[in-house]
DNA sequence: AACCCTATCTTTCCACTGGCAATTTCAGGC
DNA sequence: GCCTGAAATTGCCAGTGGAAAGATAGGGTT
């Protein structure tokens, strides 16, 4: 909000925000690192000082990601099948941290500000995964099940190939398309 | 495998085959028209003759992804467990193809080499759905439940998000979680 | 008050990219 | 043999990411 002079003050702040943005309107690489500059009013190179290169941008925009992820899924209680939809809302809600996260390829993945946090989020869907299964032996096969079925419907979503179910609220959705699956399981 | 002269020959072919090498080693985005132009042995515009530009050269893989697609999981019988491996099995193998046809702000979604091939894969799919499905009024909702459980495991699969799994046959492990997810129904 | 230290931002430069326009080469039908 | 159109070429342009080096602010230290 503070008038910029020489030093922005907010760069840092402005220029995920504005990576967000330009992600969500043309995909994680659908944009120019300089026209994100130029909108934030500075010139061309200062992203460099707070985020390296471009890489440098997308890896803090995961790593943003897989905080609000964990606390996204982590705040869904118990229910494992509400955790699916936690999923889903958290996608839907912050897709352009979502597109980015699982692809590792665009970002620094062993990044330290990365790592832990996708860590974590690991380990509460495995917790969920145990809860929900019916057999320990299985616990892990169960949360790859589930997990896979959070995902790919998020994705699906996002990509616009369910685009006749447009209509619906995806949450409610997902919630129906969990109990279908999964809601046999107790 | 002829000697090129002036005319390359097969350079539609060439090209589509180091795009398809070029996105399994860097992703959909990771690699220019030119240095694939440069290994082709070809100078930097000759790919527009027949792609246009570098959307659709995208657009190509797309359409021959949802080809090669439709045809796999056509070809996987009637059960629609199988269908949902052929799936898997699918985007492992053609892994470029497939992280280009569920990426459509990457190319031309609309192109008429793509929308046809698309929708015969969504019909294929939508009538497995049906038969899998207990209950006809929700054979949509069956139909969404399956393709998101196998999709998502393919993604998460690619993404390298289930790398504790690495060791094991992604076929195997999809054929067993699908089979728990849907396994109750008849 | 003068100093310097460090983080932040600018200017300048380079190689590379995608795409357009104009031109050249070549192959096959007449 | 020639002529026509498909297939490639060269040359050009604006835009990009990144490196290097300089400029500026805003403290803390003395």
């Amino acid at each position: 909000m503070e008038q910029h002079g020489y030093h922005h003050g907010n760069l840092r702040r402005v220029m995920l925000d504005a990576a967000l943005h330009a992600i969500s309107e043309s995909g994680p690489t659908g944009w120019s690192l300089r026209e994100l500059a130029r909108r934030a009013g500075v010139s061309h190179t200062a992203p460099a000082h707070h985020f390296g290169d471009k890489t440098g941008l997308l890896t803090a925009v995961a790593a943003e990601g897989f905080e609000l992820f964990a606390g996204a899924i982590e705040s869904a209680g118990e229910d494992f099948r509400e955790v699916g939809v936690a999923y889903v809302r958290f996608a839907v809600q912050h897709r352009a941290h979502f597109q980015v996260m699982f692809r590792p390829e665009l970002y620094r993945p062993d990044d330290p500000a990365v790592a832990p946090a996708r860590n974590r989020a690991a380990g509460i869907l495995a917790a969920g995964g145990q809860s929900l299964s019916p057999d320990p032996a299985r616990a892990r096969l169960t949360t790859v099940a589930a997990w896979s079925t959070a995902h790919g419907f998020a994705e699906l979503w996002l990509s616009g190939a369910l685009a006749d179910a447009a209509e619906i609220d995806p949450e409610v959705y997902a919630r129906d398309l969990i109990e279908l699956a999964f809601g046999h399981l107790r």
